[in-house]
DNA sequence: ATGAAAGCGCTAACAG
DNA sequence: CTGTTAGCGCTTTCAT
């Protein structure tokens, strides 16, 4: 392992370019622009174009942005990437911006809101072009100071309660509606829901549907089986199963927030020699990846999170075109993936 | 709904500070650098912070590396970041580069050669000030180029044959050791290897490493036990364990190159009805999230993700500082996670 | 200790 | 169609 000598060559600038082709840098730089390349004769163009090639030439962003007061780099915030739900998001937005020359600078906020200021500090600093937020949460104060500086944002997954910047979400209101539908469906009639924490938009959003679906179906929400976890996290919603069985309802299926929720649950049932979905069916929410190889497999909501990464950046990038562009909310429909985890109840 | 007006009143400058401060704007850069504070009286120092505070200055740094010629930017490749591998060596990297004002630019390869090559071309253009890569292959031909370019380089998880720039690695031979004396010790005597593809420096080192180590506790290496999956993939894992049975060989415990391939191993054995440990004891490696909850959970070498991705940032940080650094590979240790798929053999 | 001047690499009026 | 000029915001000699 020998140090990384390599003589960094210094890169050819326009000026060098400008100059072996024998014309002036401006020139130089209309010919390379594909916006400006009209105005420039067809044989400077091919002249440039070749010595450009032949010197290896790449134009140099930092100070193209310098002039353009433009960065090309979209700043993007999440909880924490190691929640499975990220990854995919985070790939349909590299996916989408890739294709328009912008680069994505990635940071994790460990929903600390003192991590989150200065991180969000940080990119306003460096003047990304736009920034996409799944760090949302109902009452979002952080939001004002990025809006505040003129910076395009659009949130993704999850939304604020004064909704002043565009959102991709999933419709979480159809997502419920499926898994209260399919339960139903099955005979069940005494169904519980274990919500996520109610500080986030999606917590309370499937809450709020939970409620809705079950009289739709003509059953009762009875708030005996509703309870939340404090946070989307599997310990956590074990805690929430335990507390549901502690108030000694009777319930012979459960609509999980989430789940890493639904995985506490099942440990919840082992705890109590409960069998799923024998005793008691659960369905989860959002189908993180293996959701497919527990045991049981895990019944849930699927949410399209790689296509609503892709949607957020599209919005996104309309934002920073036009600022006085006013798009909407986008809301994709999520899709019922029933596995083993769900059954008739045994009566 | 509403666009995002916000008027994006001016951020001051470096000018208006100077002014505001009457002082030259040089003045005012010495005094806002901790570096060059120093040349500037106390008096002069007190008035440029306070009027900076005041007026809300926040350096930029695109104008500042255009001069320094450094982007305070690092570009990182992954795979495909939807590989829990991946994410929490990202978040490593992250936590150790925010600390020094570096922000990580991230993107995904897909394995793919030509995306790779334009990702690495969009990065070198943008004067990424050093580049962390997990996109190895043993053969690695597009690592010459950003060397060649003079960009500080490590890679990380995977390494070239050529090891021309330091690596962060975990210690595989330790890691496969662990599992081989596992197995021995529980009694296995014909154990059996399912590799991962040898393009990549895992895939071998943890061949190799089976083999030298079924040596050394006095077992035979039964080349009619070890297979090869094409790529570290449950499908392709399921492929090779398929092969392995096919062959006829007895054999009643494995060691796989990863958890996705022993997963794939896990729906092979149900497909035959065996069951695992019972009839075969299956060790996965890596320890991605959820292994402890299929069924039975999983064995596996534990590799330190998180701490792989700070050290490379550690590496990177020095060998910016300072290229004339000639750092050596590091290699962490990994530790065994001895769950339910492994027991003693029946006999 | 501070100011003057130049320049990082590029683009955009403005002339001609 | 092309060249001239100026400047994005910052740092750094070089003077004084």
């Amino acid at each position: 392992m020998t140090g990384q000598s390599g003589a960094a060559r210094a890169r050819p600038t326009l000026v060098d370019v400008a100059r072996s082709a024998g014309v002036h840098p401006s020139t130089a730089s209309r010919a390379l622009n594909p916006r400006t390349r009209g105005s420039v004769s067809p044989a400077t163009v091919q002249a440039v174009l070749r010595t450009a090639r032949r010197l290896g030439y790449q134009p140099n962003p930092v100070a193209r942005g310098l002039k353009l007061r433009r960065t090309f780099t979209i700043g993007m915030l999440v909880p924490d990437l190691t929640n499975p739900l990220f990854p995919p998001i985070v790939r349909g937005i590299e996916d989408r911006l890739r294709d328009s020359g912008f680069i994505v600078v990635l940071a994790n906020t460990d929903n600390d809101d003192d991590k989150e200021r200065s991180l969000l500090a940080a990119m306003t600093a460096r003047r990304v072009d736009g920034l996409i937020l799944a760090t949302a949460r109902r009452e979002y104060p952080l939001l004002r100071r990025v809006t505040g500086a003129g910076i395009p944002t659009v949130l993704v997954n999850r939304t604020t309660d004064a909704a002043t910047v565009p959102a991709v979400l999933s419709d979480d209101h159809s997502g419920i509606g499926q898994a209260v539908r399919h339960l139903a469906g099955l005979g069940h009639t005494r169904i519980a829901h274990v919500g996520g924490t109610r500080e986030v938009s999606t917590g309370v959003a499937r809450y709020q549907s939970f409620v809705s679906w079950m009289r739709e179906v003509g059953l009762d929400p009875d708030p005996e089986r509703i309870v939340f976890a404090r946070w989307f996290r599997e310990d956590l919603g074990a805690e929430a199963f335990r507390e549901l069985f502690a108030r000694g309802g009777a319930f012979t299926a459960v609509v999980c927030a989430n789940d890493l929720i639904a995985l506490g649950g099942y440990a919840v049932l082992r705890e109590r020699g409960l069998r799923c979905p024998e005793d008691i069916s659960i369905v989860g929410y959002n189908d993180t990846p293996l959701n497919d190889k527990f045991s049981p497999p895990l019944t849930n909501v699927r949410i399209p999170h790689y296509h609503m990464g892709y949607r957020a950046a599209d919005l996104l990038l309309e934002l920073i075109d036009d600022a006085e562009a006013t798009p909407v909310d986008v809301r994709l429909k999520p899709e019922l993936v029933v596995r083993g985890s769900t059954a008739p109840p045994l009566r």
